[in-house]
DNA sequence: AGCCAATATATAGACAGCCTACGCACCCTG
DNA sequence: CAGGGTGCGTAGGCTGTCTATATATTGGCT
Protein backbone atom coordinates (compact mmCIF):
# COMPACT_ATOMS: atom_id res chain seq x y z
CA UNK A 1 0.00 0.00 0.00
CA UNK A 2 1.11 3.58 -0.67
CA UNK A 3 1.57 6.15 2.14
CA UNK A 4 -0.35 8.18 -0.94
CA UNK A 5 -3.64 6.56 1.23
CA UNK A 6 -1.90 7.42 4.40
CA UNK A 7 -1.60 11.29 4.08
CA UNK A 8 -2.54 12.82 6.97
CA UNK A 9 -1.91 9.85 8.95
CA UNK A 10 1.81 9.48 8.29
CA UNK A 11 2.68 11.77 11.69
CA UNK A 12 0.59 8.91 13.71
CA UNK A 13 2.43 5.99 12.22
CA UNK A 14 5.96 7.30 13.20
CA UNK A 15 5.44 8.70 16.63
CA UNK A 16 3.85 4.81 17.23
CA UNK A 17 6.59 2.37 16.37
CA UNK A 18 9.06 5.53 18.12
CA UNK A 19 6.73 4.62 21.63
CA UNK A 20 8.90 1.47 22.58
CA UNK A 21 12.25 3.34 22.04
CA UNK A 22 14.57 5.62 19.71
CA UNK A 23 14.95 4.14 16.25
CA UNK A 24 16.75 5.91 12.64
CA UNK A 25 15.10 6.88 9.79
CA UNK A 26 15.49 3.14 7.41
CA UNK A 27 14.53 1.34 10.91
CA UNK A 28 11.74 3.47 11.51
CA UNK A 29 10.24 2.43 7.72
CA UNK A 30 11.38 -1.52 8.44
CA UNK A 31 9.25 -0.81 11.82
CA UNK A 32 6.14 0.54 9.68
CA UNK A 33 6.34 -2.28 7.45
CA UNK A 34 6.77 -5.28 9.51
CA UNK A 35 3.96 -3.99 12.06
CA UNK A 36 1.77 -3.21 9.36
CA UNK A 37 2.50 -7.43 7.89
CA UNK A 38 3.83 -5.56 5.09
CA UNK A 39 1.16 -3.73 3.73
CA UNK A 40 2.88 -0.11 4.25
CA UNK A 41 6.05 0.94 2.64
CA UNK A 42 6.90 4.30 3.29
CA UNK A 43 9.85 5.84 1.19
CA UNK A 44 12.53 7.89 2.50
CA UNK A 45 12.06 10.91 0.68
CA UNK A 46 8.53 10.95 2.10
CA UNK A 47 9.70 9.84 5.37
CA UNK A 48 12.51 12.18 5.68
CA UNK A 49 10.78 15.20 5.20
CA UNK A 50 7.87 14.29 8.05
CA UNK A 51 10.63 13.31 10.68
CA UNK A 52 12.34 16.82 10.08
CA UNK A 53 8.62 18.76 10.13
CA UNK A 54 7.45 16.65 13.28
CA UNK A 55 11.47 17.43 14.94
CA UNK A 56 10.51 21.26 14.09
CA UNK A 57 6.70 20.98 16.08
CA UNK A 58 8.39 19.92 18.97
CA UNK A 59 7.29 16.16 18.75
CA UNK A 60 10.39 14.69 18.18
CA UNK A 61 14.24 15.02 18.99
CA UNK A 62 17.06 14.03 16.87
CA UNK A 63 20.38 13.05 18.04
CA UNK A 64 23.91 11.69 15.30
CA UNK A 65 24.76 8.21 16.07
CA UNK A 66 27.88 6.71 14.68
CA UNK A 67 28.08 3.12 13.93
CA UNK A 68 31.85 2.20 12.02
CA UNK A 69 31.52 5.63 10.02
CA UNK A 70 28.15 4.97 9.09
CA UNK A 71 26.74 8.33 10.76
CA UNK A 72 22.73 7.45 11.93
CA UNK A 73 20.36 10.12 13.28
CA UNK A 74 18.09 8.20 16.05
CA UNK A 75 14.38 10.08 16.67
CA UNK A 76 13.23 9.84 20.10
CA UNK A 77 9.47 10.89 21.06
CA UNK A 78 9.67 13.89 23.06
CA UNK A 79 6.96 14.82 26.16
CA UNK A 80 4.94 16.73 23.52
CA UNK A 81 4.86 13.74 20.95
CA UNK A 82 3.79 11.19 23.47
CA UNK A 83 0.65 13.31 24.19
CA UNK A 84 -0.09 14.06 20.75
CA UNK A 85 0.38 10.15 19.86
CA UNK A 86 -2.36 9.96 22.24
CA UNK A 87 -4.58 12.07 20.72
CA UNK A 88 -3.61 10.75 17.04
CA UNK A 89 -4.93 7.94 18.47
CA UNK A 90 -8.24 9.28 19.91
CA UNK A 91 -8.62 10.75 16.50
CA UNK A 92 -7.92 7.81 14.57
CA UNK A 93 -10.77 5.54 16.22
CA UNK A 94 -13.14 8.61 15.42
CA UNK A 95 -12.28 8.64 12.21
CA UNK A 96 -12.31 5.37 11.02
CA UNK A 97 -15.47 4.89 12.99
CA UNK A 98 -17.04 8.25 11.16
CA UNK A 99 -15.92 6.88 7.19
CA UNK A 100 -17.04 3.25 8.70
CA UNK A 101 -20.40 4.16 9.13
CA UNK A 102 -20.71 5.43 5.88
CA UNK A 103 -18.85 3.24 4.05
CA UNK A 104 -20.86 0.58 5.43
CA UNK A 105 -23.99 1.70 7.56
CA UNK A 106 -26.16 -0.68 9.70
CA UNK A 107 -28.56 -1.58 8.02
CA UNK A 108 -32.00 0.21 8.39
CA UNK A 109 -30.17 3.62 8.90
CA UNK A 110 -31.49 6.44 7.82
CA UNK A 111 -30.46 7.78 4.26
CA UNK B 1 -13.95 16.53 11.57
CA UNK B 2 -12.47 17.85 8.16
CA UNK B 3 -12.40 16.09 5.31
CA UNK B 4 -8.93 17.18 4.65
CA UNK B 5 -8.14 13.60 7.03
CA UNK B 6 -10.60 11.80 4.35
CA UNK B 7 -8.14 12.70 1.38
CA UNK B 8 -8.06 9.30 -0.68
CA UNK B 9 -11.19 8.04 0.75
CA UNK B 10 -13.75 10.80 -0.83
CA UNK B 11 -14.25 9.01 -3.49
CA UNK B 12 -15.72 5.53 -1.95
CA UNK B 13 -17.68 8.36 0.64
CA UNK B 14 -19.46 9.84 -2.57
CA UNK B 15 -19.91 6.38 -3.78
CA UNK B 16 -21.32 4.66 -1.08
CA UNK B 17 -24.00 7.34 0.00
CA UNK B 18 -25.03 7.33 -4.17
CA UNK B 19 -25.70 3.56 -3.93
CA UNK B 20 -28.96 3.39 -2.65
CA UNK B 21 -30.27 5.60 -5.37
CA UNK B 22 -29.27 9.02 -7.32
CA UNK B 23 -28.96 12.38 -5.16
CA UNK B 24 -28.10 15.51 -5.90
CA UNK B 25 -24.86 17.32 -4.84
CA UNK B 26 -26.69 19.02 -1.91
CA UNK B 27 -28.17 16.04 -0.71
CA UNK B 28 -24.72 13.97 -0.94
CA UNK B 29 -23.39 16.34 1.61
CA UNK B 30 -26.50 16.03 4.13
CA UNK B 31 -26.64 11.94 3.73
CA UNK B 32 -22.61 11.83 4.56
CA UNK B 33 -22.89 14.09 7.27
CA UNK B 34 -25.80 11.94 8.74
CA UNK B 35 -24.72 8.87 8.48
CA UNK B 36 -21.43 9.34 10.08
CA UNK B 37 -23.40 10.99 12.70
CA UNK B 38 -22.48 14.73 12.21
CA UNK B 39 -18.66 13.73 12.28
CA UNK B 40 -18.26 14.16 8.67
CA UNK B 41 -19.18 17.42 7.40
CA UNK B 42 -17.89 18.38 3.40
CA UNK B 43 -17.96 21.53 1.53
CA UNK B 44 -19.56 22.48 -1.98
CA UNK B 45 -15.82 22.90 -2.80
CA UNK B 46 -14.79 19.56 -2.32
CA UNK B 47 -17.45 17.61 -3.68
CA UNK B 48 -18.28 19.53 -6.83
CA UNK B 49 -14.98 18.50 -8.57
CA UNK B 50 -14.83 14.85 -7.10
CA UNK B 51 -17.95 14.33 -8.37
CA UNK B 52 -17.09 15.43 -11.61
CA UNK B 53 -14.29 13.48 -11.55
CA UNK B 54 -16.05 10.27 -10.58
CA UNK B 55 -18.15 10.67 -13.69
CA UNK B 56 -15.08 11.59 -15.80
CA UNK B 57 -13.79 8.40 -14.83
CA UNK B 58 -17.37 6.33 -15.65
CA UNK B 59 -18.14 5.72 -11.80
CA UNK B 60 -21.03 7.99 -11.93
CA UNK B 61 -23.61 9.29 -14.53
CA UNK B 62 -25.85 12.18 -14.30
CA UNK B 63 -28.90 14.11 -15.28
CA UNK B 64 -30.51 17.37 -14.63
CA UNK B 65 -33.96 17.18 -12.97
CA UNK B 66 -35.99 20.85 -12.49
CA UNK B 67 -37.90 21.91 -9.30
CA UNK B 68 -39.97 24.22 -10.29
CA UNK B 69 -36.91 26.67 -11.75
CA UNK B 70 -34.69 25.15 -9.43
CA UNK B 71 -32.37 22.76 -11.44
CA UNK B 72 -30.94 20.05 -9.47
CA UNK B 73 -27.94 17.92 -11.07
CA UNK B 74 -28.92 14.48 -9.84
CA UNK B 75 -25.76 11.61 -10.02
CA UNK B 76 -25.92 7.86 -9.61
CA UNK B 77 -23.71 4.73 -9.77
CA UNK B 78 -23.42 3.00 -12.51
CA UNK B 79 -22.13 -0.51 -13.00
CA UNK B 80 -19.08 0.48 -12.86
CA UNK B 81 -19.30 2.36 -9.79
CA UNK B 82 -20.99 -0.56 -7.65
CA UNK B 83 -17.80 -2.41 -8.24
CA UNK B 84 -15.28 0.30 -7.66
CA UNK B 85 -17.70 0.56 -4.65
CA UNK B 86 -16.37 -2.99 -3.98
CA UNK B 87 -13.42 -2.96 -3.90
CA UNK B 88 -12.70 0.45 -2.16
CA UNK B 89 -14.60 -1.18 0.61
CA UNK B 90 -12.27 -3.86 0.66
CA UNK B 91 -9.22 -1.47 0.53
CA UNK B 92 -10.47 0.41 3.47
CA UNK B 93 -10.70 -2.67 6.10
CA UNK B 94 -6.88 -2.89 4.51
CA UNK B 95 -6.72 0.24 5.02
CA UNK B 96 -7.63 0.65 8.59
CA UNK B 97 -6.19 -2.65 9.76
CA UNK B 98 -2.34 -1.58 8.16
CA UNK B 99 -2.85 1.70 9.76
CA UNK B 100 -4.64 0.04 13.01
CA UNK B 101 -1.34 -2.54 13.65
CA UNK B 102 0.84 0.07 13.63
CA UNK B 103 -0.71 2.25 15.58
CA UNK B 104 -1.64 0.24 18.46
CA UNK B 105 0.41 -3.02 18.10
CA UNK B 106 -1.13 -6.34 19.41
CA UNK B 107 1.28 -6.52 22.55
CA UNK B 108 4.44 -9.06 21.95
CA UNK B 109 4.27 -8.03 18.56
CA UNK B 110 7.90 -7.62 17.50
CA UNK B 111 9.43 -4.63 17.04
C1' DA C 1 39.94 -5.56 -8.01
C1' DG C 2 35.62 -4.17 -9.71
C1' DC C 3 30.71 -4.00 -9.44
C1' DC C 4 26.32 -4.07 -7.52
C1' DA C 5 23.03 -4.29 -3.79
C1' DA C 6 21.82 -2.95 0.64
C1' DT C 7 22.15 0.48 4.21
C1' DA C 8 21.55 5.33 5.35
C1' DT C 9 20.43 10.30 4.93
C1' DA C 10 18.79 14.00 2.26
C1' DT C 11 16.90 17.43 -1.36
C1' DA C 12 14.27 19.14 -5.62
C1' DG C 13 10.43 19.50 -8.30
C1' DA C 14 5.96 17.48 -9.72
C1' DC C 15 1.31 16.54 -8.68
C1' DA C 16 -3.23 15.42 -6.52
C1' DG C 17 -6.72 16.71 -3.82
C1' DC C 18 -8.87 19.22 -0.29
C1' DC C 19 -8.99 24.03 1.39
C1' DT C 20 -11.05 28.94 1.61
C1' DA C 21 -13.44 32.23 -0.68
C1' DC C 22 -16.20 33.74 -3.90
C1' DG C 23 -19.99 34.16 -7.64
C1' DC C 24 -24.49 33.15 -9.57
C1' DA C 25 -29.43 32.02 -9.18
C1' DC C 26 -33.83 30.75 -7.04
C1' DC C 27 -37.07 30.44 -3.15
C1' DC C 28 -39.34 31.60 1.21
C1' DT C 29 -40.01 34.34 5.29
C1' DG C 30 -40.15 38.54 7.96
C1' DC D 1 -36.92 43.95 -0.23
C1' DA D 2 -33.43 42.11 2.74
C1' DG D 3 -31.63 37.97 4.50
C1' DG D 4 -30.96 33.18 4.80
C1' DG D 5 -31.40 28.61 3.00
C1' DT D 6 -30.99 25.79 -1.16
C1' DG D 7 -28.26 24.57 -5.08
C1' DC D 8 -24.31 24.49 -8.55
C1' DG D 9 -19.94 25.82 -9.67
C1' DT D 10 -14.92 27.94 -10.24
C1' DA D 11 -10.32 30.09 -8.87
C1' DG D 12 -6.34 29.99 -6.48
C1' DG D 13 -3.71 28.28 -2.57
C1' DC D 14 -1.59 24.93 0.39
C1' DT D 15 -0.02 20.64 2.30
C1' DG D 16 1.99 16.38 1.89
C1' DT D 17 3.20 12.48 -0.70
C1' DC D 18 5.27 11.23 -5.13
C1' DT D 19 9.42 10.27 -8.26
C1' DA D 20 13.99 10.98 -9.12
C1' DT D 21 18.39 12.00 -7.84
C1' DA D 22 22.69 12.71 -4.97
C1' DT D 23 26.11 11.24 -1.63
C1' DA D 24 28.60 7.71 1.11
C1' DT D 25 29.69 3.32 3.54
C1' DT D 26 29.45 -1.73 3.79
C1' DG D 27 29.46 -6.39 2.22
C1' DG D 28 28.87 -10.08 -1.17
C1' DC D 29 29.80 -11.97 -5.66
C1' DT D 30 32.65 -12.88 -9.57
Amino acid sequence: MRADAVRGHMDGLLLAVLERGPLHGYAIIAAVQERSGGALELRTGTIYPALNRLERLGLLSSDWQTVGERRRRHYRLTDAGRRSLATKRTAWREFTTAIGAVLDPAPGQAT
